[in-house]
DNA sequence: ACCTGAACACCGTTCAAGT
DNA sequence: ACCTGAACACCGTTCAAGT
């Protein structure tokens, strides 16, 4: 009895994985092989342990993509603060939007999650703190009054620029850098004030 | 052995369903239920058969998914081909754009499938058949030789508004009316020649 | 020639039992 | 306190057997 309480509290759970290393791995999978590469039990066996054990940290495998876009977001923040900076309110538009292209790019399928989620659901507020610096400039650009259009008018070109990159819609007739490159200069001078 | 031999052939094969019921049950499966609830049970109840039945009609359920994208996108060609017509370059262009939006909201799940693919293999020549009368427009506001960069600047906004405002991206901050108006306006002039 | 039940492998998820 | 095997319901898909 006294023996098997201590045994009990001596010993109460090696903790052999952790919720970084699932959400990594989850990442992982999803960029090697699509969203229906990530099963519970292809994480499970990537972070050293059985499907079940994965329920301790995470409710279910929603949550566990949720996580995996959330990261995805935090990486992007970070690149786009380390691309702002430098030149004038155009050149710095220039350098946030070619960013989070090549954001993208590396990370095509947790990109898709963040900006094309399925059911999940992510919480905005980190992906507007992301895009902190891209309305700033904007709001540069284009005035204070009219900053949050004009935000949303350069979002929704770069992001649908970027998805439809990503799908293969550009596959005939290419110079995609240069397409993406004369948009973004008819962006900015779209949205600036005359 | 006649006699089966005749009852063999009198009653070969009576069809209780079609692919094109299928198409449809399926459609209206994944707007009410999203793609999780397009499963081949749920389909083959709508049609009056059991699941493996389907398989005669259908490879497998990606590419049932397939054929209920193209149909989507047949919808839109109609829908853009109605919505063209009157007025100068700019209310044409205006008139499309919305349209797009219209088909986006009456049929969200199925924009989706169409814009922000998962790993489904969707024909890009229907999709871009449905979008020549917005190529059109775009020509006359940008020119022939920019006529290319101009319609996929012009789809990439337009696409990824949509989406964005599909995903809530736009929930503070009312008026998407007008944010998508003032967008509309804004690529116009941008693309027009100068 | 199409339809079906039965079967298979594989999911996500739960839970009692181990340590 | 975490980990596991066993189990469950539910997938997509195949196939031999019916008519």
């Amino acid at each position: 009895m006294a023996m098997r309480n201590s045994y009990t509290r001596r010993v109460p759970a090696p903790e052999r994985t952790s919720l970084p290393a699932i959400v990594a791995a989850a990442g992982d999978l999803l960029e090697s092989g699509g969203l229906a590469a990530v099963t519970m039990a292809a994480v499970a066996e990537k972070v050293g342990v059985r499907a079940p054990s994965l329920y301790k940290r995470v409710r279910n495998r929603d949550e566990l993509l949720a996580l995996v876009a959330e990261a995805a977001v935090a990486d992007l923040r970070v690149r786009l603060a380390g691309a702002d900076g430098a030149g004038d309110a155009c050149a710095r538009l220039d350098a946030l939007a070619r960013a989070l292209r090549e954001f993208a790019r590396s990370r095509p399928a947790s990109y898709g999650l963040v900006f094309a989620p399925d059911d999940i659901r992510l919480d905005r507020t980190q992906l507007e703190a992301a895009g902190a610096p891209l309305f700033e400039v904007v709001a540069e650009l284009a005035g204070r009054e009219h900053a949050l259009e004009a935000a949303r008018t350069v979002t929704a070109w770069a992001t649908g620029f970027i998805s439809m990159e990503l799908n293969g819609a550009f596959r005939l007739g290419g110079e995609v850098d240069e397409a993406f490159a004369y948009g973004i200069r008819r962006l900015a001078s779209a949205i600036s004030q005359r």
